[in-house]
DNA sequence: ATGTCCTTACCTTAAGGA
């Protein structure tokens, strides 16, 4: 089972980027972030028909997170527990029937800039309920994919210039530690597990000739529970994905599970 | 860090978010 993760910053402005890479990375099921579109509005027949199943969890002008998925889903639910008042649309969950069936979670972290304020206090309570929600799920004793765009660079390592970070709330030591939490609950970042090497980036940004200068940082994961990661097989960043015609900021990562 | 992009609305230009 192909599992990926890509960011694709607007689905109408990807509408040609995302079906191209579609059409070339033979994935099964694909977790989207900033669809930037409502429900209604996402241009769901084109996925349709290419054998995808198609569910949104959107909202307007901002944010909003999709799973298509080639294989039957069950159990679709939208939104992070913990905050009935919090509108913004980031999470969505669906198990997906392979030869395993496989609890999916598809997340947008909140970026949190400017820090301090209200921006990264919200990123800081999201993740805190994140982690409960991770928690609880561990419970069952299942194989769990949680990927997204987690707006966390995990380690120097995963900068290009971790210099240029150090007071950005992708960076700030509070957001690492609170992604550690998440890992000591037992689970494993697929793609840093299997690919140690330095240099391995995610996002580059559109300003400043970022992806010309490979000025890039790694900020989309898959992390797996302990059944899912004795099911691992591969991981990969779709580098290429952003040299393509009219790309996204971020690139497309997959892992591929014995699944 | 900022040489950009995306979306929306008081829509041919600016603002907010990233």
């Amino acid at each position: 089972m192909k599992i990926a993760t890509f960011n694709i910053n607007g689905i109408k402005a990807r509408i040609e980027a995302l079906p191209a890479w579609l059409a070339t990375a033979n994935a099964d099921v694909v977790c989207l972030q900033e669809i930037k579109s409502v429900d209604e509005g996402f241009p769901r027949e084109v996925f349709e028909g290419m054998g995808y199943r198609v569910e949104t969890h959107g909202q307007k002008s901002f944010n909003g997170v999709a799973i298509l998925s080639k294989l039957p889903l069950e159990d679709v639910t939208r939104g992070l527990p913990g905050d009935d008042a919090d509108a913004q649309a980031r999470w969505i969950e669906a198990t997906v029937i392979g030869a395993r069936a496989v609890r999916v979670c598809g997340l947008y972290l909140p970026n949190g800039n400017p820090a301090p304020g209200p921006k990264y206090d919200y990123k800081l309570a999201w993740m805190a309920r994140m982690q409960a929600r991770v928690a609880h799920l561990l419970t069952l004793e299942e194989p769990l994919v949680f990927c997204g765009d987690y707006n966390v660079i995990p380690q120097a390592i995963d900068a290009a210039r971790p210099e240029l970070w150090t007071e950005d709330a992708l960076y700030l030591p509070q957001s690492r530690a609170a992604f550690r939490r998440l890992l000591h609950l037992g689970l494993t970042e697929a793609f840093r597990t299997r690919n140690p090497s330095p240099g391995q980036y995610s996002f580059w940004d559109y300003q400043a000739g970022a992806w010309e200068r490979n000025n890039g940082i790694r900020i989309d994961h898959l992390l797996l529970s302990p059944q899912a990661a004795d099911l691992l097989q591969d991981a990969q960043i779709d580098k290429q994905v952003r040299a393509g015609e009219k790309p996204s900021d971020h690139v497309p990562v997959w892992i591929d599970l014995a699944a």
